[in-house]
RNA sequence: GCGGAGGUAGCCAAGUGGUCAAAGGCGGCAGCCUCAAGAGCUGCUCUCGCAGGAGUUCGAGGGUUCAAGUCCCUUCCUCCGCACCA
């Protein structure tokens, strides 16, 4: 082996040598299986750091496990269905300048290249192949016989069969929902789309349908069960109103509230005119309770909101509470009011602990508020109306629903109303206006006969949580995450107009949106071995329900399909074999929506024993500090991180700087340091391979980092087993680095081979390049299929442990000694406990496993013991520092002193030579029992595992 | 708003109620090596201390306990997700 690290000289041959001997290709055998799969990426971009950690934690998870003798199947595949590639195609068509400063400085794509491309089939083309050799040059232990791109036409027939089976199950279904819409364009909006008010959200209003005459007026709110305490309605007299014929009804709206009702899924038709003042004066009545109510003007009722006309609920609505009070004295006389609405009995509903009454009224009060135009009034809407939500409680004036509470209401009052005919559904933005880049204002639209996944089915959700809460869930701590998409997933919308991808096979107008085609596709890198032995057209739906499934009969679908029948059960075994996915490791951006999807699809085909056993989960990477980003930068590409450390040094940094969903931080300056570590590791296992062979005797320090070597293999297989690679890290290298560093400095020879042969497998799954080019000086298989250590218990050796921390203990001491009175020493005399101490400890210890230790006993104990008798002037001083140190020992330290047979004496003297070395210094040893040499009696405060020191 | 994560030394970051003044790394300082620089190696790096000691720390404020970075309550701050988009 060279002395000189050359990362890639060495990971060039390894890589080479893997694929040519095929290792990581298995195939069904008698072994136990292990399938692990990452989620595919999409291919509008080259691989960055963030796919080199979530790729390279599943790489060491397969490494691990193979080495543990599973048989691994790590496969993968390229996600390119979808509208990105379709959108970057045309933006590098259009030569758009920013697009081709991003590909090509960021993704580092020549321009020769991109200038080149011209359809999206190249982009999948090109992508594909740059990430297959960027995993390739990562040392990724994939087998890449099973690789596809989700727009395959193989693949396609596997999505085609797996929505039919969907669709038979009634797992697809028909319906309408609500979109961000540009009325210009005449397309839905993504959030790239926007130009301002990105953050908006679609909020679903009640709209309240109240009665005047033969005409609707109806009121959009967000607190329907208010409806009860409606006193009024709100009409601003200055605003232009418009008749509307909305399928079979009148409806009075603002003029602004037609224009959004023409994108529901409503029939409108405009009618005619009708102002603000026309209406003040009239009387509704409440659909809900029956009661007759004025309409009068209010200034803060603004005609883009809602429908532009506003419920009052001035016991609950401060807003409402407010324009009540202003018309104190105001003439309506010319509305035809002639009564003094301002003493219009408030009517309360809610009742809630912070407020009285009328908690409308208290806020108003409370917050000082001047009239419907001070802006502390929304600052008062939103106060009552989050208590009154979490703490609010209906009344006795709600009839049947009192007694719940507001947050528990809603939900069920909406969809009592609406099967009433009496209220309906009204979207609207919650920030406005939202504006399109081609600068029109969107609107929300109703997008018709759209094709559902049903996920809100409750069965269904229930299959989901019946298999979640028998998955493994890596770190534990996120199953809440879960538990809690689950409960809020709704229906999602699968099939689009635009992008790559499969049709839906009954409506073939419908593209299958690319996350519904993603869920199961894990069964297909099964198939994906086979694909050289048949056309997709043979790919018929009865192939996928006797492989994937297991309907049907071999012989039958071998001849309709026309596939050798030995395939087709073939495909079948592997299938059983592998299935299910033993780990499915990702981002976790992808836990709202893939990883659900991947669960509810799942449940919904497989029988129970085909579920998902495991989902761990990885935070980002940013550099220096910095958010990466795809489309602005910063962006650090796989390849030029390979490039520019190694694999080797890149794998093992990514891992070891972040624990599962911590983000981790790529720093130039930390990389540059594993550089320099593993460089070292490398010289460490030089030296060694080179120093010959040294068989010996064991010394005590080469017990001792065999003993340390069990801990650090207990810790990182302990630490693997959870997927922690930032801990197994520490152990397996860095730990155990410093380790070797101290052995080496004590002198120690004779375990360094025995060491070096367990430490290139322990970090193996992290470099494994390296340790194969290690493995290969010493001898043997290839490390990557060698069998991962295991804590041989006879090699751990507490005595060793001890006799070490004393020595590192003592030799710490006289340094700190010697700094502190700056001079050089000329004589170091070291004085180990007397046995009298020791003793003491002893009995204390043995009193504390009885649970017997307390001061009155010890000392009773001790007074009572002959040997003791001329200590009795020091021994209560010591039995309480004694008994204070052992309050905080655990069990495992306890029985060590206990056990321990080793003499302070000899293990100092075994490192006599080696302080002296350290202090430049001849040091002697003594026992406080009879020290020879003592001039200021300092060996009265040696103490066990504590040793005093004299220093001229 | 809802849900989740988190605040530890100059920085990053570990930390199961008791060997925690707190792992590991980075940065910094000193020594060795070298003609020198770099690399490498060794030590130090909260404050004070010419005998191994003492004092004050883990966002802030309370509390439980013989014992709290770790448990409980209150409070302040930061980050992430909230969809039809991969």
């Amino acid at each position: 082996m060279k002395e000189r690290y050359n990362p890639h000289e060495i990971e060039e041959k390894w890589q080479r040598k893997w694929a040519e001997a095929r290792i990581f290709q298995p195939e069904p055998d008698n072994r136990e299986k292990y399938f692990i799969t990452i989620p595919y990426p999409y291919l509008n971009g080259n691989l960055h750091a963030g796919h080199t950690r979530t790729f390279t934690i599943g790489d060491v998870v397969a490494r691990y496990k193979r080495m543990l003798g599973f048989n691994v199947l790590f496969p993968m595949g390229f996600h390119a269905t979808g509208t990105p590639i379709v959108g970057l195609v045309e933006q590098i068509l259009k030569k758009d300048p920013e697009t081709m400063r991003v590909y090509n400085k960021l993704h580092e794509i020549p321009l020769e290249i991109l200038d080149s491309i011209k359809s999206s089939e190249q982009i999948v083309e090109y992508f594909s192949r740059e990430a297959e050799a960027a995993m390739k040059s990562i040392g990724f232990s994939i087998d890449w016989r099973r690789k596809f791109t989700t727009t395959d036409p193989h693949y396609k027939k596997f999505i085609t069969w797996q929505f039919n089976f969907l669709h038979a199950k009634n797992k697809v279904i028909t319906g309408a929902h609500p979109v961000r819409w540009c009325p210009n364009d005449e397309n839905p909006v993504e959030d790239h789309d926007i130009l301002k008010g990105e953050d908006a959200t679609i909020i679903d209003y009640t709209l309240i349908k109240f009665k005047l005459n033969g005409d609707i007026l109806p009121c959009a709110t967000l607190r329907p069960e208010t409806v009860f305490g409606v006193t009024n309605l709100w009409v601003n007299p200055g605003i232009l109103h418009v008749r509307l014929r909305v399928n079979n009804e009148n409806w009075i709206v603002s003029k602004e509230a037609y224009e959004k009702l023409k994108f529901t899924d409503k029939k409108v038709e405009l009618q005619g005119e009708v102002s603000g003042e026309e209406l003040i004066g009239k009387k509704v009545s409440n659909p809900v309770t029956g009661s007759h109510v004025y309409i009068l003007p209010a200034s803060f009722v603004n005609p883009d909101n809602g429908s532009g006309i506003v419920m009052s609920v001035p016991a609950h609505a401060p807003y409402d509470y407010l324009a009540l009070r202003d018309l104190k004295g105001a003439d309506l006389t010319r509305y035809g009011i002639t009564r003094d609405v301002s003493r219009i009995p408030l009517i309360s509903l809610i009742k809630v602990s912070e407020y009285g009454k009328y908690p409308a009224m208290d806020a108003v009060i409370e917050l000082k508020i001047k009239d419907q135009n001070d802006p502390k009034a929304i600052e008062a809407t939103k106060l009552v109306y989050r208590r009154e939500f979490h703490g609010g409680v209906l009344t006795e004036t709600t009839g049947k629903y009192a007694g719940w509470s507001v947050a528990k209401i809603k939900d069920v009052l909406i969809h009592d109303l609406i099967s009433q005919g009496i209220a309906d559904v009204f979207y609207e933005f919650s920030e406005q206006p939202v504006i399109c880049r081609c600068g029109a204002t969107c609107v929300i639209k109703m997008v018709e006969n759209q094709w559902f996944l049903n996920y809100s089915e409750p069965s269904w959700k229930e299959q989901v949580c019946k298999c979640l809460s028998g998955m493994q869930i890596i770190p534990p701590e996120i199953r809440v995450d879960f538990e809690n998409k689950i409960d809020w997933l709704k229906d999602k919308a699968c099939a689009r107009r635009k992008g790559l991808g499969t049709r839906l096979p009954w409506d073939k107008q419908w593209m299958i949106e690319s996350l519904g085609d993603s869920t199961i596709y894990m069964t297909y890198y099964i198939i994906a071995n086979y694909l050289d032995k048949f056309e997709p057209d043979q790919l018929r739906d009865e192939f996928f329900d006797y492989c994937l499934m297991g309907n049907g009969d071999p012989e039958i679908v071998a001849g309709s399909t026309g596939i050798n029948i030995d395939i087709v059960k073939s495909i079948r075994s592997d299938f059983e074999y592998w299935y299910p996915v033993d780990l499915r490791s990702s981002g976790k951006d992808l836990i709202p929506n893939h990883l659900l999807f991947f669960l509810f699809h799942h449940v919904a085909i497989f029988p129970e024993k085909y579920w998902p056993r495991a989902i761990a989960i990885n935070g980002f990477v940013s550099l220096e500090g910095q958010k990466m980003s795809k489309s602005k930068g910063p962006l650090l590409t796989l390849k030029s991180a390979v490039k520019e450390f190694g694999a080797d040094v890149t794998r093992l940094y990514i891992l070891s700087t972040a624990e599962h969903i911590q983000d981790a931080d790529w720093r130039t300056a930390d990389v540059d340091a594993t550089r320099k570590q593993v460089e070292r590791f490398q010289k460490i296992a030089c030296d060694i391979l080179n120093s010959g062979n040294n068989n010996g005797e064991l010394k005590l320090i080469d017990r001792w980092i065999l003993s340390k070597l069990q801990h650090r293999i207990k810790e990182t297989t302990d630490a693997l087993n959870k997927i922690q690679t930032r801990r197994a890290v520490q152990n397996a290298f860095y730990l155990l680095m410093n380790d070797m560093k101290w052995y080496e400095r004590r002198g120690g020879g004779v375990a360094r081979k025995q060491v070096l042969d367990t430490w290139i497998k322990l970090i193996a799954p992290f470099m494994p390049h390296l340790c194969e080019e290690i493995g290969e000086e010493i001898g043997g298989n290839f490390i990557s299929l060698s069998s991962y250590p295991r804590v041989n218990a006879s090699l751990i050796d507490k005595n060793a442990e001890l006799a070490e921390e004393v020595t590192s203990n003592t030799l710490k001491d006289i340094e700190e000694i010697i700094r502190l009175i700056r001079l050089k020493p000329k004589r170091v005399v070291i004085y180990t406990s007397p046995s009298w101490k020791r003793e003491v400890l002893k009995r204390a210890i043995i009193m504390k496993k009885d649970k017997s230790l307390d001061m009155k006993n010890l000392m009773s104990a001790l007074i009572s013991d002959k040997t003791m008798k001329i200590h009795a002037k020091e021994i209560p001083k010591f039995a309480q520092k004694v008994i204070a140190d052992i309050q905080g020992m655990d069990d495992e330290l306890m029985n060590s002193l206990l056990d321990m047979d080793f003499n302070e004496i000899s293990a100092l003297n075994e490192a006599k030579q080696f302080l002296g070395r350290e202090v430049e210094c001849n040091i002697e040893i003594y026992s406080a029992d009879s020290p020879e040499y003592d001039p200021q009696g300092k060996s009265r405060f040696a103490l066990p595992m504590r040793p005093a020191i004299y220093i001229e």
